[in-house]
DNA sequence: TCAAATACTGAAAACGTTTTCATAAAATTA
DNA sequence: TAATTTTATGAAAACGTTTTCAGTATTTGA
């Protein structure tokens, strides 16, 4: 068995030793370096595609200290919207010969701190995180900030790291226009399900939210405001307050597209009538506020926008060498839309 | 900059050299060897703590032969069945120390190749793989294989190779049970939109469907059997086709379940009445067809037991050294389940 | 034609571990 | 007490690259 194995995975130095060269030159000729006599670099070509030779990425980094893959830290890649950002940055990277190692955390933070570390272990050339729920103290990534390897955060980020580079969406503005548009659609007593507040998100949305009601002279009733994990149980469970009193809103922004449906599930079961009694909006364009009827109107968030300028950036500070800080003047902000539907 | 990235990045030797030991005592202690004291330990695991050491994959990947990294190629994370199979699998790795690099192939056959490559050279200790659709020619895998590297598949998986493991759904059963469900409820003239035949999956729904009508005498319409990719477009398409004609069907097998929310949605528009005029049967159990209404009655997969037993087959090879042969006596298929819902 | 620059190549060191081999100290056995 | 085994440690080799340094061959420039 370790026979068979060391006969197929040759190396540098088989190629070398078929050829009469140097590992060295070898090296330099797959590589592409100059100073390799275009004859020397066909010939190792060649033996190498017939001795199937791969290089050892092992060995290549140690020794380079670049190991060509970017480590991702995700709550979890099931999110409609954390998939597809992932798909735009993974073939997006695949260009440029990068890799990428997606990990999730399950928005567990114990967890996010134990993939940072075996991130760095993997020597990831970067990281791309969006944060857990939860994720308040930054301190695990101190680790790579402090080695200069670029730290990008999308999403849910933190609100101040040195040396951290922040990819958000516009969700102040998001908050705004769910809120707006319901005003517009002539609701007046409006709730809202968001997050908890210790990320950035929520605070932002709810925000937004807040001014909107403001701008148009309406009361927010505290009762109806809610911040809790957006789980589908749990807007189920606000549902059920929002309707129980005698007093109940015409109007509900959810800050994810989860409990928008699940909102609605419960309006269509206890004969709440969408649109009529109670207009929905949601967040993030869900391909399920498209499907269900009615059509959730929605905030659409670009994630193939996100994905694209996340790599755009860490191409920036890999390859081109730029400094995190040149780069950190302009903070990235990625713009949303609202997407009308039938529950407005 | 770079005295910055040395300061942080300690090594075994600044260990040893804080507590005047040799690295090879250190790396025994870290790597809970026995013949070292326990007093010894204690001081290089407090030291390593202290110095905030990270053990470097790429030294000890490359000395030991091991990366604890195990490639995954799967179409795409997006779709339903895949990113639940993936969690489970990560987060079972995770629990053996093992870490996953998801990849994905876009049903791109030169991407599936390239992405071996990759895994390879990165020396993953093991790959799990679903196909593209269109893969027929394994022989990319055979690199591993001679490697005595494990190669897993599931779903999407080869017929024959040598080699290799296979864990797969009962498809056949399948596709009998969604067509003899479709007849149990009165349908005659049944409409079947498979994948393309060069995949195992629609080869199997294919003749576990044909089986169920034959079972009932029932006869066949081949211009009612589409093998296409089971996109939402062509199932619009297949649609079009079906109710152009005089004759259309009673009854429609999807293989997957974007395809039957497809057909639901051109139904609706065209006013074709769901359940009554046309009963519509997806696969894999999408949250998406417990949405749309009617809810979309469909095939559960059990993503999570195929993850887990993925990763239970993966450690008996790595871990308890079990060779392939003595494993794949017992082929693996993971039992399938008829969910029943108002669209049929 | 000669000096200087450039192109090409190899030897050897380096990357940070793990592992083998050797050895000294301690514990066990007879 | 002597012989043997076990425990604990270090020196050094090894993993497969990349890179530095040095050296030779070739080309360029005047």
């Amino acid at each position: 068995m370790t026979r068979k194995k060391r006969a197929q995975e040759n190396t540098i130095l088989d190629i070398a030793g078929a050829l009469n060269l140097s590992a060295a030159t070898v090296s330099r000729a797959l590589n592409g370096q100059i100073h390799v006599k275009e004859n020397t670099r066909n010939d190792v070509l060649k033996m190498a595609e017939k001795l199937g030779y791969r290089r050892n990425q092992m060995a290549s980094g140690l020794r380079s200290n670049k190991t060509y893959t970017i480590g991702l830290i995700v709550p979890r890649i099931s999110m409609f919207f954390h998939a597809e950002v992932i798909t735009t940055i993974q073939n997006n990277l695949h260009k440029h010969g990068y890799n990428l190692m997606i990990c999730q955390s399950n928005d567990d933070i114990s967890m996010e701190k134990e993939l940072t570390e075996i991130l760095f272990s993997s020597r990831a050339d970067a990281l791309i995180v969006a944060c857990t729920l939860f994720t308040v103290d930054f301190s695990h990534f101190h680790k790579f900030t402090e080695c200069d390897i670029p730290v990008l955060f999308y999403d849910r980020v933190p609100l101040d790291l040195p040396g951290a580079m922040v990819i958000r969406g516009d969700d102040k503005r998001g908050g705004y226009l769910a809120a707006s548009h319901l005003i517009e659609t002539d609701c007046r007593r409006i709730a809202h399900i968001s997050g908890p507040l210790s990320c950035n998100l929520y605070q932002d949305r709810s925000a937004g939210f807040y001014s909107a009601m403001e701008q148009h002279g309406l009361p927010v009733n505290e009762n109806w405001i809610f911040h809790q994990e957006l789980t589908m149980d749990n807007a189920r469970d606000a549902m059920r307050k929002l309707f129980e009193g005698k007093e109940v809103p015409d109007g509900l922004c959810t800050d994810n597209d989860a409990s928008a449906i699940a909102a609605l599930e419960y309006a269509r079961e206890t004969g709440i009538d969408v649109p009529k009694d109670l207009k929905i909006i949601g967040y993030s364009n869900d391909p399920r506020t498209a499907i269900i009827s009615p059509a959730i109107t929605t905030i659409e968030q670009f994630p193939h926008q996100v994905g694209r300028k996340i790599v755009d950036v860490l191409m920036e500070l890999l390859k081109n060498g730029k400094n995190i800080d040149e780069l950190n003047d302009a903070p990235v902000i990625i713009p949303i839309e609202l997407i009308r539907r039938m529950s407005t």
